[in-house]
DNA sequence: AAATTATTTGTCATATTTTAACGATAAGTT
DNA sequence: AACTTATCGTTAAAATATGACAAATAATTT
């Protein structure tokens, strides 16, 4: 817990309540954990960490919490890492796109108008319904370049 | 082996001949059972099949040779399966998309320029170098409705 | 051709990531 | 309170992926 994620629990609080969420207390532990690690945190690194919080977490406790935070829309898995980001903000979205710098590790999850067009252009003309996607691009950040 | 995969691997001995790549037996063979499984393939079902045609093969057998091949860009990984699919084309590209349908299981790659265009025009903005991004887009195909 | 070097393979084992099962606990309902 | 549903803690075990190293093969050099 920290100034970082400590907002960020507030409004998580508030987004699952109006939403008949169950915000529990593993469930809040790990998505702390998410939020204060501010980049990609694999479970069982969250599972070390929530370890210096209660006594001997088991791994189904932070997957289960994990899927529940996804589900909810605040947690996202970034699929080629294995590894889950804090959204970055909090809105509903069954699609995500992330900019994922090979060099220094961090995330940013991004909003592109253009993208979410041209996705729904090519799914429409090949009659696919679209149910959710993620685009995740692999890089350097441009706090990596020279 | 079989009429669809034949080809395939023709095509695939002079695509790596013309590159200097060594498309040797262990790659070839689970390269054809890739292909002629014809919708994406965990590695351990490859190896599962390529225990049919060698004696009791072991993981980094296909892992390595899956690596091989995705470098090779002959197949590409579908992070939100654990699995692979053949390349759909004989092209060299750093980036794809795909149409996976949750009902049956089919993947199938396309090539949108909008998307590329977009992605191009996001990461750009950003400040951010791509390197090869992927986008994963969950649904349901044209047979799979109504 | 022989020697050298680099790449690939087979095999052992192990590490990592994820899930199933099930009784106990807690929350919401009638 | 009695009932139903959801969540939790725990014990495994399944599914996925990699490290290490010697033997074999292929490419390169002498
Ligand atoms: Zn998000
Ligand atoms: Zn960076
Ligand atoms: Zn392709
Ligand atoms: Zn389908």
């Amino acid at each position: 817990m920290c100034g970082k994620c400590s907002p960020y629990l507030d409004f998580a609080a508030a987004y699952c309540a109006g939403r008949g969420l169950r915000l529990t207390a593993p469930r809040a532990q790990v998505l702390g954990i998410v939020v204060e690690a501010g980049k990609p945190i694999t479970a069982y690194e969250a599972l070390a960490v929530l370890g210096q919080q209660v006594k001997n977490p088991k791994p189904p406790t932070v997957y289960r919490a994990l899927d529940f935070l996804q589900q909810a829309g605040l947690v996202h898995r970034i699929e080629s890492l294995n590894a889950y980001v804090a959204c970055h903000g909090g809105h509903d979205h069954h699609s995500s796109q992330f900019l994922i710098c090979d060099d220094c590790g961090t995330v940013q999850e991004v909003e592109s108008g253009p993208l979410d067009k041209a996705i729904g252009d090519t799914t429409e003309k090949m009659g696919f319904v679209s149910g959710h996607w993620s685009a995740e691009i692999h890089g350097s950040c441009k706090k990596c370049q020279g």
